[in-house]
DNA sequence: TAATTTTGGTACTATTTTGGCCTAGAATTT
DNA sequence: AAATTCTAGGCCAAAATAGTACCAAAATTA
């Protein structure tokens, strides 16, 4: 891991605001706090801050925090902060399918280790819900990096910083419980196998399947 | 003279920055770790970092680091805005089928008289490139928009919005000619009955074949 | 309202990181 | 053989960071 400095901090941070992840008048998290996720000096952390001062992205409030300033330059999107989770699925169903094809036709070698490592990863998570959920991500991030497609890399991206969202969070709590991650993982690893064996179409079915199963877990926990 | 080592390193780094993978005040690694990673003494990449200091790329501070510096030379654009036609294409393979289907199990009687017109108006586009271009987008947000999914609209539009004048135009230039648009317009109209006849399968595949079409149609282009 | 907690502001020192500079020797080119 | 470039290492000074403590403004709570 490359050593963070307050420069790193401050383009992590503009990232997220550039993103949309948080938003407008958002209170960003105390400067202690902020030191201890990064695992840096608060001092460090003042100064990434400064320098989101300075370029006009956030406002430092003595005593009361730090707030997102609403900014023309990086163009906040409502609609896709306002996602529901089932559209969101919807999304997902249109693009991952493809990607699972395209990914068979461009995985190289290191490409089908990581996806390896995260299946393997997310195997062993099977009590722990929120780490499973990071693996999650990662795992379907890998596969649209995969494709080379920096379009769909970027589409993916966006989609997945939806997935941080609040209502998302809750129904992802209520959701993901033994058996729902058992049967997600089984569906991981159909899908890396289809991959490593080159079949772009199984790939592609099995995911679609895996989408379903979502789908279905979240309309039975949205009616309960 | 010999061949300049300190030459091919600085090229390299000028290569990561003019494609983006060092944006604007990212700080460069440090040079004994650039020493290590380019398996190279540090004196040469210092004498690189200095060339590039030269030429104005990035800047040198004392015990800092090297920081990237904005340059309107080698536009750091969103990914989004320099995505190749293939990749655009193959964004398309992904997304457009299932949204057909979407649209056929959403399509009220008032999207498919919208639907209907622009086919038409496409129909009389057969002479004039321009005007289609500008209907075909029309007609494939249309559908994006009749799914509902703000989500899926939202993905449509940004990838619509992928600028890329040059090489987009240019491909467009060479690809669309009469008998193209009279196969687009014949694929159009086969979807635009798909879904008024709700045969959301029947429409996913046509869409395909149409994106296929497109693709080929560039692939060719690309070639020649 | 008053007390308490939380939050940013500031100061200070010790440590680490980083670029600046130098040298001697090996490798390559002319 | 001469000249140039690169390697490898050490040392210096500038800058950044870690760590700590305490202050003041704001927010929260009793």
């Amino acid at each position: 891991m490359r050593k963070r400095g307050s420069a790193e901090i401050a383009g992590l941070l503009r990232q997220d605001i550039r993103q949309g992840n948080l938003i407008s008048q958002d209170r960003l998290p105390a400067e202690r706090l902020l030191a201890e996720t990064y695992a840096v000096a608060r001092g460090t952390v003042r100064e990434a801050l400064n320098q989101l001062a300075n370029d006009g992205l956030v406002e430092i409030r003595r005593g009361s925090g730090t707030y997102v300033l609403a900014n023309d330059t990086y163009a906040t999107n409502p609609v896709v902060e306002n996602a529901t989770p089932l559209e969101l699925i919807d999304a997902r169903f249109a693009l991952e399918p493809h990607i699972c094809r395209l990914a068979v036709l461009n995985a190289r070698t290191q490409d089908l280790e990581k996806a390896e490592e995260l299946v393997v990863q997310m195997e062993n998570c099977i009590e722990e819900p929120a780490q499973f959920s990071v693996c999650d991500t990662a795992f379907h991030t890998l596969l649209a990096e995969t494709t080379g497609n920096r379009l769909l890399i970027w589409v993916v991206a966006q989609i997945n910083g939806v997935r941080n969202q609040d209502q998302w969070a809750r129904m992802r709590q209520l959701t993901l419980n033994k058996t729902t991650i058992a049967g997600y993982n089984a569906h991981h690893r159909e899908v890396f196998e289809a991959i490593r064996n080159r079949e772009p179409e199984r790939a592609a079915t099995v995911m679609k399947q895996h989408l379903e199963a979502a789908r279905l877990s979240l309309t039975r926990a949205a009616s309960t």
